[in-house]
DNA sequence: CGTATTTGTCTTATAGTGTATACAAATAGC
DNA sequence: GCTATTTGTATACACTATAAGACAAATACG
C-alpha cells in the first residue's frame, strides 16, 4: 500500500521463488518456467531473474542446465523443530537433538517502558536483563531476551543462567509462580538478532512474548523469544467438541497446549 | 550469515528505528539521537538516516524540529486484535469490530504437492480452492487460502462461502469433523498477499496452517491463514500446574486455547 | 540431423542507492 | 545576544541495480 522504502526487485523475486520451492508447491524434479517466462510473469528483466535464480542455486535448491532448464533439486528437507505434545525441551531430546544455551548478555538495567508496564513496576526500578541463544544440533534457533525484577534476579548467578532454565531458577527460591500471559506474533530480524541467529536482516521471525506473575500478582519475568521459522514452529493437535450447542476446537490434550508455553 | 540479496541500508535503518518506536522502547516525547549520531551508530551516511526518518515521519511516528531534534510522537496506539478467551470471531464482535469477509478467488484446481500430501489425497484429484480476505473495521487483517476435496466443496455455493464460515458449511452436510493439526509460523508477504492485506512486499506475517480430518481420518480442509501482525496476534493465558512431579504450564481454560483454532 | 528452446555471456544505457561535503536556517541554553 | 547543536537543502560523485538487446553454447526432440 504505502510506497515507503521498498525491497529490491531481485529480492522480491528471490523470496517469491524460494518460497514456492520450500513450501512444497514445486516438488523436486519439477522444471521451473524459463527465464524469459519468469521475467515476463514477474515484470522484471531477465537479468534480475537470473540473479535471483543464481542465489537460489547457490543455496542448493535448484540446478540449472543450459538448453534444458532449471529444476528443483531433490532437497534435503531440513525439517524444522516443532513444539509438540509434551514438554518442548524434552521433545527436542527425544528427537536426538543436542540442545544448548549460550549466554550473550547479562546485566542490570532500567527497564524499557514496555517491560516496566508489563511487569507493573516503575521505570526507575532496575531489572536484570539477559540475552540467551538457544541451540539445537549446533544451530541456533531462538533468541531469548528476559527481564526479571532485580530482587529475584540476584538469587542466581550468571553461570547458573547459562545452564539452567530461568523458571527453574526462579521457582528454586520459593517464588510461587502462578500464571502467565503470552502473545505470539511475527517480526523482522533486527541486525543484532539476525547475526546471532545466523539469518539475514529483514528475515521473518516468530515472536513470543510471555509475562509471568506470582500468586500475589506481581510481575516476575518478561520473556521475548524470537524463533527462526525454518528451524522452529509451533504445532498443536485439536479435537472438535460440542460446547453448549456450539461446536468448538479444543486442544487434543493439555500437555500439548502446554508445550507451547514451556518452549523457550 | 549468507550474503544473499540484501535489503537496502535505508530499509534496514527504517525498520530498526521504526521497531524501536512501535515496540515501546522509545516512549512518546523521547528525543532520538541526532542524525549524525544515528549515522555513526548505524554506520551509514546522514543522507541515508534522513531518508529513513523522513519515511517514519510520513507515517506520523515522529516529528522533527530544526535546531531541536527528532521526537517520538504521542502516537495513537492502533491496538492489534488479539485472539483471546472464547471464540475469536465472537470476541471480535464483543470489541465492537464490524467483521466481514471478501471472497477473492474461487475455483477447482489440482492441488499442490503440499496440499495433496496434507489431505492425503492424490495430486490428480481435484480440490476446491478459495481465497478469502477477512476484514475488521473496514481493514483487512487476514488472508485465507482453503483447499477442500471437491466431493465436499460441491455441497455449498460460492455465495455461501462468501458469508458463512467454511467449517459451518462443511458440518452442515453431515460430515463428521473430528480433529485437526495446526502449525504457527512466520513468513514474508508475497506480492499478491501484500496487496490484498494492504502491506508492503516483504512485510512479516503470522502464518497458521490447519489440516482438518473427519472421523474416518480423511482430509477435509487445508487452511492457510496469513495475518497482519500489527492487526492480529495470538494471545493465551496460562497457569502453572503440578504434573507428575514437574511443574508445567497449562492453558488457563479450554475455551481460551480453542480460540486460537477458531480464529480464521 | 536440424530446429526450436534454454541457459550462459556480453554490451550498452538508464535509473536508483549510498556517500561526502558544504552551507543555510531554526532552536536551545547560557 | 552569542554559540553550539540540530535539522533542512543542495551539489557532486561513485557504485549498484535494472533493463534491453545480441549472440554463443548446450540441450531436447521430432
Amino acid at each position: 500500500m504505502t510506497e515507503a522504502i521498498a525491497t529490491s526487485k531481485t529480492r522480491r523475486v528471490y523470496l517469491t521463488l524460494r518460497e514456492r520451492i520450500t513450501s512444497g508447491e514445486l516438488t523436486p524434479g519439477t522444471r521451473l518456467p524459463s527465464e524469459p517466462e519468469l521475467a515476463a510473469f514477474h515484470d522484471v528483466s531477465r537479468v534480475t531473474i537470473r540473479r535471483a535464480l543464481a542465489e537460489i542455486e547457490r543455496e542448493g535448491l535448484i540446478s540449472r542446465r543450459p538448453g534444458a532448464g532449471t529444476f528443483v533439486t531433490s532437497r534435503m528437507v531440513k525439517r524444522p523443530i516443532v513444539a509438540d505434545l509434551s514438554n518442548a525441551l524434552a521433545h527436542l531430546a527425544e528427537m536426538g537433538k543436542a540442545t544448548g544455551v549460550r549466554l550473550l548478555q547479562f546485566g542490570y538495567v532500567e527497564p524499557t517502558a514496555e517491560v516496566a508496564e508489563a511487569l507493573r513496576i516503575d521505570t526507575s526500578e532496575r531489572v536484570q536483563r539477559s540475552v540467551r541463544l538457544r541451540i539445537a544440533d549446533e544451530e541456533p534457533f531462538s533468541y531469548l531476551v528476559t527481564h526479571v525484577p532485580s530482587r529475584i534476579g540476584v538469587t542466581y548467578t550468571e553461570t547458573e543462567l547459562a545452564s539452567l532454565p530461568l523458571l527453574t531458577l526462579i521457582e528454586r527460591t520459593g517464588t510461587k509462580v502462578d500464571r502467565a500471559t503470552q502473545t505470539v506474533t511475527a517480526t523482522l530480524a533486527r541486525p543484532d538478532v539476525a547475526e546471532a541467529l545466523g539469518v539475514e536482516i529483514g528475515t521473518p521471525l516468530l515472536s513470543l512474548t510471555r509475562v509471568v506473575f506470582d500468586v500475589r500478582g506481581r510481575g516476575i519475568e518478561h520473556l521475548t523469544a524470537l524463533y527462526r521459522p525454518d528451524r522452529y514452529s509451533f504445532q498443536m493437535d485439536l479435537v472438535r467438541i460440542d460446547a453448549g450447542g456450539d461446536r468448538l476446537w479444543s486442544p487434543a490434550d493439555r500437555a500439548g497446549a502446554a508445550s507451547m508455553a514451556t518452549a523457550d
